[in-house]
DNA sequence: CCTATAAATGACCGTACGGTCATTATAAAA
DNA sequence: TTTTATAATGACCGTACGGTCATTTATAGG
């Protein structure tokens, strides 16, 4: 008899509406009254689904780096070093809206924000990036493509970090399009010549 | 008849103070009474060096990058390759102290926080910076240790942006200073064999 | 149509912090 | 020592936002 909801679709409506609000006026602006606004929810709402603000930030983190290892990771093994360049220069060329997320993740990882539950997230998705990395490097080692001679643990975790870098740039200082395309090219091409045996 | 007072010498004892506060306690968490207990003043004191809390802040920002540019650029051109590789990894062996402003500017350059001002603060640094690794290149390709079919200009913007990569994720996700190292090492290999020619 | 239970609401509260300003302290010069 | 302009102080204010909860609304089943 009573009335029934999917609190799992839910939280992903508050979490969207949240993303939105935390893109347009950053986190610390965005107050709960203009997530649950966005969200069609009364503020109450919202502390039906989430405890906090800072939870529903948390969890809204681990909702978006879940998204993107799933549309990263199942690409699988490539079998060639170009096949893997051409993995590196997707992950380097990003979307308008990793760029918002980037930007935002900026204030969420801040030390102010409680939860070293986030950096540990976030940590751990460039670990498992990084070890991926690691494996097909050391595949492409095997086939004989790439100097047997790396360390390919860390190799692969310094790219990781390399794409980060470059990804987080471009988000934040506004490098343009073309410059970025150059920049893009010769890192691919540096990387590309680190690696060939 | 009046009481003078130094007030560069001020300003400095305040932004000083804090960084302090917040390195220890973040941007947000950081109360303006607490950086002036810190500093040994009374708040309202603060008032009268910096207008609010976002424009001390941005002058600290200022002031720390200010300080970092004219520890590094000093270092005069170098004629080598291997001088300039030994520069770069000078670059990413930071110190703990950076490690703490690096986590400091998370908070900081996120949308939340007013100013463009700091955004394009620190844009420029890492422009001057890309700038010097590009006149840098250019000389080594004239001395024919660096390709010259390189883009010099993106390159050099590239590796600063590779360098920042590499010491914000050291900072940020706790890595191991036996690991960073392995990982310092084949980054820096994988840039020379990419600029060899 | 009624009822029981889950869901939604938004007025309200507490508090905490940035910023102000009337008052007090300080020190250089006369 | 007095004067006077500058510097320092800290109690106080306003307000804005996260979070609560008594009340209202919605709906599935009988």
């Amino acid at each position: 008899m009573p009335k029934i909801v999917d609190k799992d679709a839910m939280r992903v409506r508050i979490m969207e509406a949240a993303m939105q609000c935390y893109a347009s006026q950053g986190f610390h602006a965005a107050k709960m009254s203009d997530i649950a606004k966005v969200a069609g929810l009364a503020k109450g709402t919202l502390y039906l689904y989430f405890k906090s603000k800072d939870q529903l930030t948390t969890a809204l983190v681990k909702w978006i780096f879940q998204g993107i290892e799933q549309q990263i990771m199942p690409q699988r093994a490539v079998g060639t070093l170009d096949g893997y360049m051409a993995q590196i220069k997707m992950a380097l060329d990003v979307t308008e809206e990793t760029r918002i997320e980037t930007r935002m993740f900026f204030e969420v990882l801040g030390p102010s924000f409680g939860s070293d539950e986030v950096v540990a997230e976030v940590a751990g998705f460039f670990e498992r990036i990084g070890a991926q990395n690691a494996q097909q490097l050391d595949y492409l080692i095997q086939t004989g493509e790439v100097r047997s001679d790396i360390d390919s643990k860390a190799t692969g975790r310094s790219i990781a970090a390399l794409i980060d870098g470059m990804v987080t740039h471009r988000a934040m200082f506004g490098l343009g399009d073309e410059r970025y395309r150059a920049m893009m090219k010769t890192t691919l091409e540096m990387i590309c010549r680190g690696l060939k045996s």
